[in-house]
DNA sequence: CGCAAGATTTAAAACGTTTTCATGATTCGA
DNA sequence: TCGAATCATGAAAACGTTTTAAATCTTGCG
């Protein structure tokens, strides 16, 4: 109980604490218990009565109580945080929107908040994951972008700090991902064109250096020399390429020789600047070329509805992230219960 | 480095201490210094000593030490937080992209980091802001889509929490905000759209209850107003529409009598989805109709660069709103500094 | 009735800071 | 030379929680 033994300075021992936000002692007091006891109690630990845990439960929601993060924090060293680490790269488009949506759904009715390191500024991919360890600004860490040798990977992985990649690498040791299958995306997509009678399938490819490009490039080239026609990459653009340039490139293309007769775009903008540099030289889709590409969100379909997409999720695909990660975090080091492998969905009409 | 001395259990108190992450007494034990000085130094306290800085500075460096933030923040109540309200609403295109980076640009060098707290899921907005001042997740608030009788607004100033918004609110109390002048912006975009020979302009315009809203309307009402034309608030629309509903919008308008002869488009999204819906009408682009938009990325020029636009700097704002919420936290009460309109750049050509 | 074995509860230490208050050195003016 | 003022440092408490170890209270059993 409180103490009443010191009349001088302010009382601020017990009932004057009671002033501010409410805490364990708060809870302890109203209810005559230890504050110990209520710690436990509200960890519904076994040991406390399952009575006392009752009235406590009760007193904690009537004063509106909720736990000092930053003292449970320093207290057990978990912070109950999950960093996403964000590219510009990632944004345009939404895919950051659409990532951190399904991250959080994971999160609800956890007690986890998600943080977002924007690398919009600064440094290398790898100074922003060692800076979270270092300062222990989260429990566990999500990013994409992921290379085949990937630093932050080997970084985490050595460190033994929780992580999900969106994407594989080709590392030796195992790690929790969740990937999109870009190969057969790509294998199916351009497979798709040239049942469609074109000759000349054009691929629009990752940036270099990211383990999704070579799966791209992979089930492109597949398709390609299934069928045995003619095919190109194009050279000097890639999908982190602004608009105007991808626009710039594909109708220069077209004054030179032998040109695409289709495109297999990675991504939305990609396709609409396709769009725009082919319709700069006269040509019209679905008439002189066809266009696949990856939809991941709806302004495709209702800008340019001749394209044909294969859907990616990528809601889905942070919803998958977050949860592979909790689990991580829970201790869960079967690898095979955190490594996903998602299929594209192929339009059943194909 | 690490202490071989005592073999048998670890003796946690001095040296042994030293395992795992540095701290204020590693650094003490170092030098001989008390925590308290440490801490001091660190601090650039003045009243210890300038050699006694420089020597602490130095280890501290040495050593990798880092302030424990949970420590902190349970010692000091301050949470070294920015929390930023985003809205799913905000994302296409890249608006929390800009925004994001710019807050990151603004709190870049000091100890303030952001954290987002998606809307993505739950509840009202305002049970956000309860959320996060109740539990004291962070030092300061940004949020947008502000609404003239914003209940964020009310609670937050009620409260004496610092925030700044995207938008200005009607309330009588002053509040810091950073807003886009959109009265302007859509005045001159309609005066544009006339002077271009068009005499039927019509506005898609932003969801309803919002403060932009109103503004945008009344530029536009303002420019029709002045050149006694036909006009048109296009119903059942708005920016927040999927794309595929404006184009849809669109083209059915014009099976109606009287359309519109032009479009004053808030968003690029927006003005590429009317574009979409005219020419399914067989009408094109600066021929039979002509488009002003607001444009915050490059897609839209990359794209369709017949469409004429004033820019709105997104990546500035959210500096801004940074630059002025850190002043807001730092105790700055001179409205006059925590408030600013930002002018569109009407382009010179015009 | 007495005591061991559970069943509950509690006291106290600890996490790494910051802060209040005090203390030991210097220096200074007279 | 003696306090007084200034300067530089330290000891200890506190923030709100969790956890270790111990204390207290019930029971059940002989």
């Amino acid at each position: 109980m409180a103490d009443p033994s010191k009349p001088a300075r302010s009382e601020d021992n017990g009932l004057a604490a009671r002033r501010g936000k409410p805490t364990l002692r708060t809870i302890a007091e109203i209810t005559g218990l230890a504050v110990t006891t209520v710690s436990r109690a509200l960890a519904e630990a076994p040991q406390i009565s399952a009575e006392t845990r009752r009235r406590v439960r009760e007193v904690a929601i009537e004063i509106g109580y909720s736990p000092d993060r930053a003292a449970q924090r320093l207290k057990t060293g978990r912070t109950n945080v999950i960093a996403v680490l964000l590219d510009p790269h990632e944004e345009i488009l939404g895919y950051g929107t659409s990532i951190m949506s399904g991250i959080s759904k994971a999160l609800q009715g956890t007690s986890y908040h998600v943080i977002v390191m924007p690398n919009f500024l600064n440094t290398t991919n790898v100074e922003a994951v060692n800076y979270i360890t270092r300062n222990s600004m989260a429990d566990g860490v999500i990013f994409s972008r992921t290379e085949p040798l990937d630093p932050r990977v080997m970084v985490l992985s050595e460190i033994g700090f929780p992580f999900v990649t969106h994407g594989r690498t080709e590392l030796s040791t195992p790690h929790a991902y969740v990937d999109y299958d870009n190969f057969t995306f790509a294998y199916q997509a351009t497979r798709r064109l040239i049942a469609k009678g074109r000759r000349k399938p054009a691929l629009i490819s990752g940036p270099a250096g990211f383990t999704f490009t070579g799966h791209l490039q992979h089930g492109f080239m597949t398709a390609v020399r299934e069928a045995g026609c003619a095919y190109e990459i194009l050279s000097g653009i890639d999908l982190d390429s602004p608009a105007g340039n991808i626009r710039d490139r594909v109708r220069q293309r077209y004054t030179e020789a032998d040109p695409p007769d289709s495109f297999m775009c990675g991504g939305e903008v990609c396709a609409l600047a396709t769009i725009t540099g082919m319709s700069d030289c006269g040509l019209t889709l679905g008439n002189e070329y066809d266009i696949v590409a990856k939809q991941t969100s709806h302004l495709l379909g209702a800008i340019q509805p001749q394209v044909e997409t294969i859907y990616e999720d990528l809601t889905a695909t942070g919803e998958d992230m977050g949860r592979v990660l909790l689990q991580r975090i829970g201790g869960e080091t079967d690898v095979s219960k955190l490594q996903l492998l998602l299929s594209p969905q192929i339009p059943a009409n194909w």
